[in-house]
DNA sequence: ACCCCAAATTCATATTTTGAACTCAGCATA
DNA sequence: TATGCTGAGTTCAAAATATGAATTTGGGGT
């Protein structure tokens, strides 16, 4: 009667486990208001400031300004002083530690939009090592040798953190 | 005055092209709603009934059933028809290509939760190689010769599809 | 003929988002 | 001392979305 999930094996089977303290949810709890990964896609594009982003995105002032206090509440941008000579001390917005880790969640919807959303071969931006300057990718790889593995050989099990729902 | 992104090198300077083909913007338009993310987790799970997956939610059903729709028309799930013994036909939804292809964004999103949401070392699920048991993860490698490399590493520079802006 | 079930749709109420206008603080200029 | 300018917001009314409960729909089973 239950098929086997997609990225899975034969069992144990995911479902029979709450999803209370999926980290997904948590993430998409912090991140998964309306314009908040596109004012993450800025930061890690070099913008800073309120003005220019709000250029940039298009969104009311009033849900940037939102945003962003939401985001340094949750330790991902910190607001950092700044005074260009002959102005008054302003403060921009920049990424915390917790910040910079998102990378991985923006270029992966990057390369998704890349595939399926743009004309093929079009990407607006390109991803290299900026030493060789060659194309850099994101991959799912096999700690301890460091093996590319594909989405195929993946399998999804309760992890340390799983908590069983009563009555399966 | 202009300050290097995070992700990047002293030049050029990515705010100096179009936003309007990003492919982050094209990917977030379609998966950007509320609850869409979610539906997602759950068909990788192998959740693949409304009502199931309205349990799991809490979603309210209109909107499920609104994001799903959504989702059919943008290709990533696909209605297939199916027959319990002793039922009528019904159909579910299950994960085309393209959807399967969104499963970088949903690892992504699942590790930084991981690693800054949940409590360390408890996530509630893990994931394996298929056929070793060994942890897989995600991470940028060069292309060519396959090799890991770190944010830090990382370069954004325009690519094919970059849009200059007039008046830089 | 009547009940059950999965998969919705409807509808009234809340919450968010939008866009334009307004505020505020401090430097510059007169 | 007043006036203006600029970046960074806040306010507010209208529009769009989300919520949750109740209802509908289309079969099949008894």
């Amino acid at each position: 009667m239950r098929e086997p999930p997609v990225t899975g094996g034969r069992s144990p089977d995911l479902r029979d486990y709450e999803t209370s303290n999926c980290p997904v949810a948590g993430a998409m709890d912090i991140l998964g208001e309306k314009w908040t990964l596109l004012v993450l896609r800025d930061l890690f594009a070099g913008v800073r400031r309120f003005d220019e982003m709000q250029a940039r995105l298009g969104a009311p002032r009033a849900l940037l300004s939102k945003r962003l206090r939401r985001l340094e509440d949750a330790g991902i941008v910190q607001r950092v002083a700044y005074r260009e000579p002959g102005a008054r001390a302003r403060h921009e917005y920049r990424l915390t530690d917790k910040g910079k880790d998102l990378n991985t969640i923006l270029v992966a919807l990057k390369e998704w939009g890349d595939r399926w959303v743009n004309a093929p071969g079009r990407a607006p931006t390109d991803l290299v090592d900026r030493e060789t300057g060659a194309p850099v990718r994101l991959a799912l790889v096999r700690g301890g040798d460091g093996r590319e593995v594909t989405a195929r050989d993946l399998r999804m099990v309760p992890g340390p953190g799983a908590i069983p729902k009563r009555q399966a």
